[in-house]
DNA sequence: GAATTCAAATACAAACATGTATTCGAAACA
DNA sequence: TGTTTCGAATACATGTTTGTATTTGAATTC
């Protein structure tokens, strides 16, 4: 019962079929996860939103927890694939992050970050506006927070989790040592440390930006992380 | 049906016995909130776990939402006073926080906080050692955060949730103020940017610290938080 | 094109939740 | 002490969610 753009019926394999499920259900799934939380989520939830019977979930997914991480992962991806391509590319002056999902479900407002001041070096610039593009999608920092509560209660779950956040932390770790790097500043504590400290920073403030809790508006927040930076990679 | 020290027969007066049932009420969802979430926990499960009938709970609370925003009223006093003692008398050495619930319902580990290096200023000590004592209670950081995504999804919620925020904000904004006055130094950022910066620290340690999800020691954070406040304080 | 396979739908049997309407019994009060 | 009050229990009617067991029909295979 599928038309391509021809108007032509297209049956699609097995596989395709069951992959387009798949990713309905994840959708779906991830829509209601941000509008409900998870533990308001039914399965029925679920599969009626994205259109199938509740059968079509269990022959796909083991549990909501098991389609939780799998949602997770495909978002992880999308992040490391950013954070690692301003690394590897750090001049490049622009990465859309888009994703189909946010684009769908959420207008995603994918203007250019706000321009911070220019006396900062490219790649101080960059991972600041990543990050407050990040946080400025309140649909997945939302999808996170709910991930983190939920490994706090879910020991497997928590050990999935625990994987995806130690990589972002060695990415960031990256950013600090190729930061040391290019200025030969001697490190005021070990990389992973301060890095630590970054993240946290980037974290906290993503929450204040939660939809109707905005305590900075963009602007401010953006130059909060901005100045904190700055004084924290300044040598002693 | 109740029995003083003395095994007396205790009478209750009808307030006495209501303010009780509403305690236990209380104390029984803030248990099941953290363990479960918000969103997974019943009404049901609630009223059962707090030794009571469904009918109790109808009588005491408007909504499972009116008795969240009853929870963390509760807790918001706790913690702003504990606060506030702080500012307003910057040299007493600790103040034990203790919470009825808190030292029921976990085993709150009130160990002093571990010593940070001695060349740092009171009040910045106390600030540093209060919140990693806050945020190492994870008990009611899961509280909050919990809150903080219900209040991204129910408006009437969000506000009270956001005058909570606006009253922490004000009295961290009070500590930047008079770190400022006791120094001398100029601000970098205005008062209130600056507190929010610090909250959002804070904030993201702490969400580092929920259960299983320990990417630093108690030292190692508190170290991170210690040299971020440091090196911020700093006069430009 | 008939037989086979398997993703998704349907059927089913519990269990669990909801909110209100009513009853019950201990306190408040005369 | 008898009556009133009202906090909490119970009853009820209704809706939701669960996971599995079974069926169905389109894609695959021969």
């Amino acid at each position: 019962m599928f038309y391509d753009v021809f108007m032509k019926k297209v049956r699609l394999t097995r596989q395709q079929s069951q992959a387009q499920t798949q990713q309905r259900l994840l959708d779906a799934a991830q829509a209601l996860f941000v509008k409900k939380g998870f533990g308001a989520t039914s399965v029925e939830h679920i599969t009626l939103a994205a259109g199938y019977s509740r059968g079509a979930f269990y022959s796909n997914f083991k549990s909501k927890t098991q389609l939780f991480i799998e949602l997770l992962t495909r978002d992880h991806q999308r992040i490391l694939a950013g954070l690692q391509t301003i690394l590897d590319n750090p001049d490049t002056p622009d990465h859309p992050v888009s994703h189909r999902v946010a684009a769908e479900l959420v207008g995603t407002h994918d203007q250019p970050a706000l321009a911070v001041d220019g006396n900062r070096s490219p790649i101080e610039t960059q991972l600041i506006h990543y990050y407050s593009r990040i946080y400025r999608d309140t649909q997945f920092y939302t999808l996170w927070l709910e991930a983190r509560l939920h490994a706090s209660r879910d020991a497997n779950f928590c050990t999935q989790f625990n994987a995806f956040q130690q990589d972002i932390l060695a990415t960031i770790t990256q950013y600090v040592y190729k930061f040391a790097a290019r200025t030969g500043l001697t490190l005021p504590l070990p990389a992973e440390q301060l890095a630590l400290g970054f993240m946290a920073l980037g974290d906290g403030m993503g929450m204040y930006h939660l939809p109707g809790q905005s305590h900075a508006d963009d602007h401010h927040a953006e130059q909060i992380l901005a100045y904190f930076l700055e004084r924290i990679a300044l040598q002693r």
